[in-house]
DNA sequence: TCGTTTGTTCGAGATGAACCGAACAAAGTG
DNA sequence: CACTTTGTTCGGTTCATCTCGAACAAACGA
């Protein structure tokens, strides 16, 4: 059976989703609930994942709750005119990972940087210290960071490629 | 007294650091261990770090194994003839960050791809369903972003920084 | 050789996250 | 107005991780 065949794909991918949302700091459940509705054909409301994942309702709600806070799922409310909830994968993978970038680690970058100025303010300007330099090393690559992911947020996967690949 | 404002400046940066740490999914202890690695003028042993960090022997002993494997910081043995270990914090926090791609990211981007065309290998070829467009649309992205991967693993972070900027 | 220092490994307690079931609120349907 | 369906919130349980102290192994010094 050949329909067999292609669950048994769209599980081992699933599986796989699961795995990496542990690696990008999710939880499983996470991972599966994504992979359900990346291969849905239309936007499942929150009984119908509790049906297709085997988790709880509650533990659906909060996970489709941060899912959607994150920008890797869509909420599509007032879809038929009833009151369900629906949700929609976002399919485009790429736009996950600067929006994960844009939230996690720039917001991890600003607040370095904010530390790192204040530390620098603090310290006495004649002096010079080691520990001022190895405080202004971190401040210089944190800006560089800063402007890297501020310089690619706008690129898409393939300018990104093409960007690098024209660098040689 | 100014050598005061310099240790405030330094917990601070330390604090930090400990914050910082858990974003990228370490303890607590691994971020204040690196920290004062960093500001270290000189390699310190396991007893150094007990007295500087408060963390008990055995933690120390676990986490710097940690963040060796990871590559955040340097086991300098043998060095003044004793048997004691010393560690010495990696100050290029581009190389780190470099380092953690090649051992997180890539690592899940490859597992990731086999696992994805394995379950292509499985689909009927004629059928073409839409789980296997679906599951090409990953690959596809998955194959660019372990270009990009490969593309800047070689790069410094200044290089980088001009190659986006060249690309305008 | 014996004591000391250093580093690793083990078991235990504490803390936090994931998940579940139940209770609850809101809105549609008879 | 009952009744059902949907979604959120709350408390509790389970499980993994962090950290500690103690026991242990290895190597150095007197």
């Amino acid at each position: 059976m050949s329909s067999e065949d292609v669950a048994q794909a769209r599980e081992r991918v699933i599986e796989s989703m699961e795995q990496s949302a542990e690696v990008y700091g999710l939880s499983r459940s996470a991972g599966r609930i994504y992979g359900v509705l990346y291969f849905a054909e239309e936007p499942l409301s929150i009984p119908t994942l509790v049906e297709a994942t085997g988790y709880a309702k509650s533990t659906v709600s909060n996970v489709t709750r941060k899912l959607s806070r994150l920008g890797l799922i869509h909420r599509r409310s007032s879809d038929g005119g009833g009151r369900r909830v629906r949700f929609e994968a976002e399919r485009e993978v790429w736009f996950i990972i600067q929006d994960v970038f844009q939230q996690y680690i720039d917001r991890e970058i600003q607040a370095s940087l904010r530390t790192l100025q204040r530390a620098e303010g603090q310290l006495p300007a004649e002096g010079r210290s080691h520990e001022a330099e190895r405080i202004q090393d971190l401040r210089d690559t944190y800006e560089d960071l800063q402007e890297i992911v501020a310089l690619t947020s706008g690129l898409s996967v393939s300018e990104l490629r093409e960007a690098l690949e024209a660098y040689e």
